[in-house]
DNA sequence: TCAAAAGTGTTGAGTTTACACCCATGC
DNA sequence: GCATGGGTGTAAACTCAACACTTTTGA
């Protein structure tokens, strides 16, 4: 059992966070080589003894500082032998989630050249991280409606109109506010609490927290989150 | 740019095919080394200059003379940094459907140790191929109800009563047949031919043919194709 | 003529859509 | 008191679930 191969492995980070009405995707400047001064996922190449996942979380935790909320496997992007100019890497692209609040810890934290950027203002990117950015995009449009990952964007207690908005703005659609309300209190994994949004103006809405206990109860009777627009 | 890793990249292919009412897995024998006389799945290392999708297609080429009719990547195996105990192996697991004409060609050629056993009565298995499978196995079941891929799991011409028995086998769940039939053909993506069917017993069924332009069009229309069960 | 499987319609329940006005707050 | 955004109900259309008898064929 002596096979030579000359293929490396690397993960890749699609970090997804939502703030002032707006999906952004987490990159940082490469420092040097080839591609200075583009702006690329947070990534880079899996240790001899390092599960995947392990990997990734080291390489968001070294290069932005952060820790996700959600995280799981994309795809893995092997099929383009040229992908990385410089030699043959197969790259496993993780997707992963942020709560407002922690978004805006890196935000502010430069330690390292971290960035968030709009989703529909992305830089030049290094390599395919354009290609892979967009399959993440869709992705997080199609869990969206049949599984409850918009609370990983938003902050613990929320008012109705952020995760309206939140939904908007990622499927790109309009929503009826009293049918999308209805719905979704409907599911029964929403909390009211007693306090109410601080507004610049209008009346302040009730904040809401999503209760995840009682969501994984739901869901082992067989209920199924899904919500669809007209 | 000179990283040093230590790490294999193999792919594997989970293969599905449905006969005599019941879905199977394609698996070969392992001839040598530590497994051998264990079942596992057809898989290899991939080429230093090999795209992943054409690596297993080589691996089912020569080791099962198979070429499938439906692959996508299912997931990449790699957090269990001794799923073979041997190296430090990633595997990129793809998940494919053969027609069952086909499916009847390998059962018979057994060039190579190649067989097809039903998903509830499987061999002990190599590495960690047993939890592959399962992953591989809950994908079709999710698939089913909102892709038409069913239908790569069908002769081209099928009678209606096969598509059902199909869909009720791999769901494990028991349907109504009107219901289904009047859901199915409201897609209008199916196409009644006008052949019958050959049987033992009972009234002969009309063969049916999935119409796949049909179905793209009207994709691209915005059709989707969903379909559940009480 | 009997056994086996194919083919077919209707009704009630539940869900989804469309739609507009009043309420609380800050300025 | 006015501008801003929050909160709420109902009726019509549609979709889904439940359910049983007739038809065709071969033995």
């Amino acid at each position: 059992m002596n096979i030579q191969q000359n293929i490396r492995v690397a993960v890749d980070a699609i970090v997804f966070g939502y703030s002032r009405r707006q999906l952004h995707v987490l990159l940082i400047r490469q420092k040097f080589g080839l591609l200075k001064d583009r702006w690329a996922l947070v990534g880079g190449f899996v240790q001899d003894h390092e599960p995947l996942s392990e990997a990734v979380q080291r390489e968001l935790r070294e290069e932005a500082g952060i820790s996700v909320d959600y995280l799981e496997q994309l795809y893995t992007f092997g099929d383009d032998v040229h992908r990385d100019p410089r030699m043959r890497v197969v790259s496993v692209a993780y997707f992963a989630l942020v709560h407002t609040e922690k978004y805006q810890l890196i935000a502010d934290s430069d330690a390292e050249d971290a960035r968030w950027f709009p989703i529909d203002e992305l830089p030049p990117l290094a390599f395919d991280h354009a290609r892979i950015i967009q399959t993440a995009y869709r992705r997080l449009q199609g869990k969206l409606s049949y599984q409850p990952i918009g609370f990983d964007l938003l902050p613990e207690h929320f008012p109705f109109s952020d995760l309206e908005n939140l939904y908007c703005t990622i499927l790109n659609t309009e929503i009826d506010r009293r049918n999308f309300r209805k719905k979704m209190l409907s599911f029964g994994i929403l909390e009211e609490t007693e306090h109410s949004a601080i507004q610049k103006s209008g009346r302040p809405g009730k904040l809401f927290k999503f209760n995840s206990l009682k969501y994984n109860d739901l869901k082992e009777k067989g209920f199924v989150f899904e919500i669809k627009f007209a």
